[in-house]
Parts: C-alpha cells; structure tokens; sequence
DNA sequence: TATATAATTCGATATATGCCGAACAACGCG
DNA sequence: CGCGTTGTTCGGCATATATCGAATTATATA
C-alpha cells in the first residue's frame, strides 16, 4: 500500500481520539492487567472492550498474550522502534493530573485487593440479577 | 468544567486524528502560510479547510492573525507551555518520509514561485470556467 | 463429556465527523 | 459608496465510529 508512513501514524492519533482508550493506556502504565480488569474498571460491555483493545493492538501502543483462559494486555516494549513509543511518551506527560484518570487508577487499586477471579464473577452476578 | 487536562488532551488527539489536518500540520512546519495557500494545496473547499483550521486552533496546535484581507496560519508558538508542544514534536519526528506529505511539499515550493495574489485568482477561475 | 468462563465477532443503532455549496461577514480598493 | 476578494458559518448528506446484545470460539473444570 502507499505511504506506510503516515497510515501508521493515522492509526496511532485515531486510537489516541478515544477517551476509553487513553484510559486504558493509562491504567496500563501502572500495570499489566487482564482484560476483564479493563473491563470492570471501564464498566463498558466486554464487546466493546474488545474493540477498543484491538485498534490499540493495530497501533502496536499494547500488546497481549494469552494465559490460560485470560489475556494479559500491557503497553507496547518501549525499546520497540516505532512511532508509537513516541505516542506513549506524549500521553503519559499529557493526561498526567487528569482527575478521570485518577479517579480509574483508585478503582484500579480496590480491584487489585479482590482476588482475581473474583472480578470476572462480580460481573456475572450483576447480570444475572439487576 | 470537569477534567480540563483529559479534556485538553482530547481535544489534541481528536484533531491528531485526520489525514488533511496532519498535513496541514506538516506544511506549516516549512513555514507560516495564508489560508488560501494551504486550501490550495490541499484542494478541498474553502469551509472545510475553515473547519479543519478553526479544530486546530481550539487544540492549540496553530495560531493565526489577521494580515489586510488574508489570515496567516503558523505553528503555536513553542516556548508555550502546553501538551499541544508534545503533540508537536511527536508528530514532527512521526511523519518524516511519508511520501504524501513529500508531494505536499513540493507543491508548496510550485505555489511559492507564483505572486501570493495569483493564487487565489487561480481558484476564482476555475470556479466560472469549469 | 458437559458445563461454565473469558474473550471475540457480528449485526444493529445512535452519534460524530468530513465534506460540500450557499449564504454571510469583514476588509480593501476603485 | 459599491464591488470584488477572503474567509467563516450554516444546513445537509454520506461515511465512520462507539456502543450494545446475541451468537460464537476457546479454555478450564466438574
């Protein structure tokens, strides 16, 4: 295809124009976490957590791997030479006093205190009984 | 309101996130251009362009002034303090070799050699003459 | 093997965005 | 002043995208 370039670049500044997918990139920084974690702290569908994961994949600003029934997604190797290490760069000085990132770095800690199985489980419960 | 910097940012990433304000982004990295300069080059109608400008002004990305009948558009100014500056150089070092933003380029030069009336004249024409 | 769980894919829908042309506003010049 | 020029605003249309729920796939476990 023509101009690799600045296609790759669109990628990135698209998956950057998401408010959901800043977020994740932000919890993230913290730490490697598994998609129903995202999914707990976003409290958006699993569907659409999906999504959003594979447009941040596409971008190469995450990767995942998957550990048994669980995928574990964490940001991109930062040695990795790509225009996304820059990208990551930016974000983390820019949304750094943000009081919504704040706010899902809290919500990050309570859930870290649960064991983990018991985050995917919370969100059975809740649907099987409103 | 709530959340100026998430906010802030956003309204950088979302205007990041299309082709014809990237390389009007990059244009403007040579050097300051009128706004019939860079509809020109771009060929899009002159309310887009309008649009696409009045985006990266609110994002803090360009600034402009008023100059007799024309409207000079250049980059923010850098020793501003703001994450527009991270977005700025990101993008800078992100974009080079892309081959659209290459022609774009050399485009200007070609428009750079006409006298700065012609140019708009040229678009006036085209317009009764089609 | 049968069931439950974690995540993805698909289809539908609502909203956002990019683009144009027409109308409008501001400015300069005869 | 009246006209041409430059740019913006507005309304409409087509496409893109964010979201959900239902169906599907893959994995673990009883």
């Amino acid at each position: 295809m023509s101009d690799q370039v600045l296609h790759e670049f669109m990628s990135i500044s698209k998956a950057l124009g998401d408010t959901s997918r800043v977020r994740i990139l932000a919890l993230l920084e913290a730490r490697p976490l598994c998609v129903c974690q995202i999914t707990e702290i976003l409290s958006l569908a699993p569907s659409t957590i999906s999504k959003h994961l594979s447009l941040l994949r596409q971008a190469r600003l995450i990767e995942t791997n998957k550990v048994g029934r669980w995928i574990h997604c964490r940001l991109a190797d930062v040695k990795m030479n790509h225009p996304a290490m820059g990208a990551r760069k930016w974000v983390s000085a820019a949304v750094t006093g943000s009081s919504q990132l704040k706010s899902d770095r809290q919500r990050l800690r309570d859930i870290l205190k649960m064991e983990p199985e018991a985050i995917c489980r919370r969100q059975l419960k809740r649907k099987n009984r409103p």
